[in-house]
RNA sequence: GGACGGCUAGCUCAGUUGGUUAGAGCAACUGGUUUACACCCAGUAGGUCACAGGUUCGAGUCCUGUGUCGUCCA
């Protein structure tokens, strides 16, 4: 074996090997339990990043663990063809060669898109091979694939015919940049610094009186169709019924009272511009105004703004406009002020409110949704994010679906050629086009992207082509066992494939019928939900591109290795949290890894390969009468890591998980068993033993590692023997208790007191360490101990003397009956012992240390004795607990006379 | 404005249903070429658990309020 672990000679080989034995393919065996995830699919052009990492390392995780356990799983991957997001990507790289998709028109546009999908895509599965990832890539899913794109098609029109898919003018959130509608979860709110302009308008009816008006938009006054009063508002109680006069383009306004005018709003009088805004619509709906556009798609105002702005920019517009507004003696004030603007989420520009005509979708089995949730047939972790969840549902809006881009799955709608498109009655809607197709013009919108996404585990699995779903077992793995997700996109995603599975999964329920409890059971798309924390930089800033705080995964598997980068990675991860990422926790990743190399390249020197690919032959080297205690604690020990192993696997605590191994092995095993065994290596009875009792524990080390790091376990399974030519990954760690009978049925019964004595003999050694270690001797300079003890701690002290001497570097522990005067003493659970210096003590601080000491442990006295001398104390707490306070005393007052009569000798 | 989360050692975080002297890793410091590993070993030091009240025999843990940072929703 190399002296350090070389992930790169390991990686690529074992990965290539994996998939050549096809231990990812998610069979259909009834036989067996199934275990599906399906992966939150990446946008096709992506490349990996740290969030990726998490996410699918925890994917990986579950995965693995649930092959060891013998179930059958399906880890099932694929790539989002993300709209709006490829399409600017795609627009961009024709705009550097002078061209734009219109000059190009939609056939030759979305060939060059495709070509440049397939140029660009497909990076990030590759990415996510290096990692590791065991995903059964036979079954790679893309959006766009032709059976998936029939899904999101056929998805469409049964959503149409069951009364849920209506088209209507609407408010809509509109992007200037991308030039299409967009919902409401595209939008994101942005605080903007601005001005707030009060501005003067005229009353008809009342020569020289005028109201005032607060605004942020003063472009809009040209489309101002009206004032707006709250009824109810004394201030303005006169004016109901009265007119103003529009300070730019001037035209007679009536002034209307609407219950929905915010009162306290700047001085309580509202403009009415309502083909902007979304308020000021209903309220125009309500009181018949005229609706009076002024905006051009892409943001700029149109011939209905007036010949005077008529091509100009909006914000430009808005200046102007606050400039003639002064000049004329308008514009009352104007003050800085911060509002939110709503900004679209790809193109990041101020989006516009405007009216439009599109396609919605009301969402089906929203109640339904809620409780598959609240009664726990869904299983979110953490928890909390029920409460997000709940909430958006309980306030949820239509979604508006239809997209005006070419690049996604194209609306599957035809009008009647020269019809109006308004009327339904000119509409076919089918998965099929009309038959005289020559008299039919198909509607040029694609679906929104997650319109298709939200399908994923459906039509992944083959829905809704019966066949496919028998083949690719959409009944055996369905619904999915966990989702491993960010909560960004608890709305966009998670929220929408709960109602997409419980519309569509089994037969079809009409829409007033409301599902069943068994029903949903059924058809809710997964089990658990494990929502991953955000990987924020070290200074707590979200990882970006334009930041260029996001180191590269790749080179970091380059650096540390896939294994070091997931060992890293998961020991920062807690539940939920965000993570602060810190490339130094990757090299301790790195640096795991090269122990538990070396540990098993110290294990080949000291003996040959043996067969251990069962357990009872490694148990059959054990000989009972060479069992020591390190041995049977180890193997306790063993067995409560993975009994708490398994209990933290329930509870979704992964770096829980790694950290109780980490500690079994780095400390537990390394530390003090390997440690304290090295001298047992010398007698050949003694080595066979105990090389039995370190294969039982690399062996359950490296199943209980493999999910984290596959590589170097795979690797280390076939290098000492324990593989027999099979995989690591069909083999499981299993339950503690079942461990323990393993042993017990070979003969092998282990005393659980050894726990308790084994630790009191470690927390000696590390006393006689800190003695010499204080005093500056080397660990292999050989001193001498006098110790102080009662039978049973001498006893213990002699059955162990030469594991004792070993561990510490000393020549001897030699009994003494009083304390020898002038040296260094430890008070220790098996007795008072003294470093025996020929010469150099330095008596004052040896004072000063055992005074502290002493004065520490007469505080916890103190505390202890308050507590018993209070009778409610006594009286109220539990027995145990006012037991183990008794035995406390007990213990601290002997540590206490111990340490008076070591201070004593000192004097 | 509402909801949720964080605030514990210099840093990053554990801390189960309230019950010994609040833990770990990293960093720091001291020492070390031990039968694997310096990507290592041994040891040392470092904390009024954000603040203020309350409940309790007992609070880092439960309750109320405040501050502060962050996220989401309006």
């Amino acid at each position: 074996m190399e002296k350090a672990y070389v992930p790169q000679e390991v990686e690529d080989r074992l990965y290539q090997k994996w998939l050549n034995n096809q231990c990812f393919s998610g069979k259909i065996d009834p036989s067996k339990p199934s275990y599906s995830i399906v992966i939150p699919p990446p946008n096709v052009t992506g490349v990996l990043t740290m969030g990726h990492v998490l996410n699918t390392t925890i994917q990986d995780i579950l995965a693995r663990r649930s092959r060891q356990e013998g179930k059958s799983v399906l880890w099932l991957p694929g790539t989002d063809h993300a709209g709006i997001a490829t399409q600017t990507k795609v627009e961009q790289s024709l705009a550097k060669s002078g061209k734009s998709r219109q000059e190009l028109g939609r056939g030759n546009f979305l060939e060059h898109a495709a070509a440049w999908r397939d140029k660009h895509g497909g990076i990030i599965l590759k990415q996510l091979q290096k990692l590791g990832c065991s995903c059964d890539w036979e079954r790679n899913v893309h959006t766009l694939d032709e059976d998936y794109s029939k899904a999101v098609v056929d998805a469409f029109v049964k959503l149409y015919n069951r009364g849920y898919v209506y088209r209507g003018q609407r408010m809509v959130n509109w992007c200037p940049a991308s030039l299409t509608a967009l919902s409401d979860e595209e939008v994101i709110m942005k605080p903007q610094k601005g001005f707030l302009y009060k501005i003067r308008y005229n009353i008809l009816e009342t020569p020289g009186a005028y109201v005032e008006v607060s605004t942020t938009r003063p472009e809009t006054i040209v489309g101002d169709v009206a004032l707006a009063i709250h009824p109810e508002d004394p201030r303005w109680v006169t004016l109901k019924g009265k007119h103003v006069l529009r300070p730019i383009n001037p035209k007679a306004i009536p002034i209307v009272a609407d219950e929905a005018v915010q009162r306290d709003f700047g001085t309580g009088v509202l403009k009415i511009t309502p083909a902007h805004d979304k308020l000021d619509f209903e309220i125009a709906k309500r009181h018949d105004l005229p609706i009076l556009e002024i905006l051009n798609p892409d943001g700029t105002l149109n011939k209905q703004a007036g010949p005077n702005y008529e091509g100009m920019e909006r914000f430009a517009a808005r200046k102007i406009i606050a400039k003639n507004l002064d000049d004329e003696g308008m514009l009352i004030e104007s003050e800085p002020y911060e509002n939110k603007v709503g900004f679209s989420e790809r193109a990041d520009v101020p989006i516009e409110p405007r009216l439009s005509e599109q396609w919605f979708l009301q969402y089906p089995r929203v109640e339904e949704a809620k409780k598959a949730v609240k009664d726990g047939h869904i299983r979110f972790f953490p928890k909390r994010w029920e409460k997000t969840y709940l909430h958006w549902l309980d306030n949820i809006q239509d979604w508006c679906i239809s997209r005006q881009l070419w690049w996604g799955h194209r609306i599957p709608v035809w009008y009647r050629k020269g019809s109006i498109r308004s009327d339904s009655k000119n509409w076919h809607i089918s998965t099929t086009p009309p038959k005289d197709i020559h008299n039919w013009e198909q509607d040029e919108d694609v679906l929104d992207t997650w319109a298709s996404s939200w399908l994923w585990p459906l039509a992944t699995l083959g829905w809704p082509d019966e066949d496919a779903m028998e083949k690719k077992g959409l009944d055996y793995f369905y619904p999915t066992s966990a989702l491993v997700t960010g909560p960004d996109i608890i709305f966009f995603w998670v929220a929408r494939m709960i109602m997409a599975g419980l519309e569509f999964r089994g037969m079809e329920k009409r829409k007033d019928m409301s599902l069943s409890e068994s029903d949903i059971a059924k058809r809710i798309p997964f089990n658990d939900v494990y929502f991953t924390g955000i990987i924020r930089d070290a200074d707590g800033r979200k990882m970006s591109k334009s930041l260029g705080n996001s180191p590269d995964p790749l080179e970091l598997i380059a650096k540390y290795g896939a294994d070091g980068l997931r060992h890293g990675i998961m020991s920062i991860a807690p539940k939920g949290q965000d993570i602060r990422f810190s490339e130094e926790r990757i090299e301790q990743g790195r640096n795991f890894c090269n122990k538990l190399w070396n540990v098993c390249r110290f294990r080949q020197m000291s003996g040959g390969p043996k067969d251990n690919s069962i357990i009872d032959l490694i148990l059959l080297r054990v000989q009972g009468d060479q069992i020591t205690k390190d041995d049977q604690a180890i193997l306790l020990r063993l067995a409560e890591t993975l009994d708490e192993v398994e209990r933290l696997y329930e509870a979704y605590e992964f770096n829980s998980v790694l950290h109780t191994i980490y500690h079994f092995f780095w400390t537990d095993f390394c530390d003090w068993y390997i440690e304290i065994s090295k001298p047992r290596m010398n007698d050949s009875q003694a080595k066979e033993t105990c090389l039995a009792v370190q294969d039982l524990c690399i062996r359950q080390i490296l199943l209980l590692l493999h999910p984290y790091t596959p590589f170097i376990t795979e690797e280390l399974w076939a290098t000492l023997g324990y593989s027999n030519g099979k995989s690591i990954q069909g083999v499981s760690p299993g339950k503690g208790d079942a461990f323990i009978k393993s042993l017990s049925n070979l003969g092998l019964n282990l005393d659980s007191n050894t726990l308790g004595n084994v630790s009191r003999i470690r927390e000696l050694i590390t006393h006689l360490r800190a003695l010499k270690a204080e005093r500056h001797l080397s660990n292999n300079k050989k001193v001498e101990f006098l110790f102080i003890g009662n039978e049973s701690d001498e006893k213990m002290v002699q059955e162990n003397e030469s594991s004792i001497l070993a561990m510490v570097g000393g020549a001897a522990l030699k009994k003494t009956d009083t304390a020898p005067s002038g040296l260094p003493a430890s008070i220790t659970p098996l007795g008072t012992f003294f470093l025996d210096l020929s010469s150099g003590v330095d008596l004052e601080s040896e004072r000063k240390r055992l005074t502290k000491d002493a004065k520490s442990l007469e505080g916890i006295i103190r505390g202890i004795e308050t507590k018993l001398s209070n009778p409610s104390f006594v009286d109220k707490a539990p027995e145990q607990v006012v037991a183990g306070a008794k035995k406390q005393l007990a213990d601290n007052q002997a540590k206490l006379k111990e340490t008076k009569e070591a201070l004593q000798a000192l004097q």
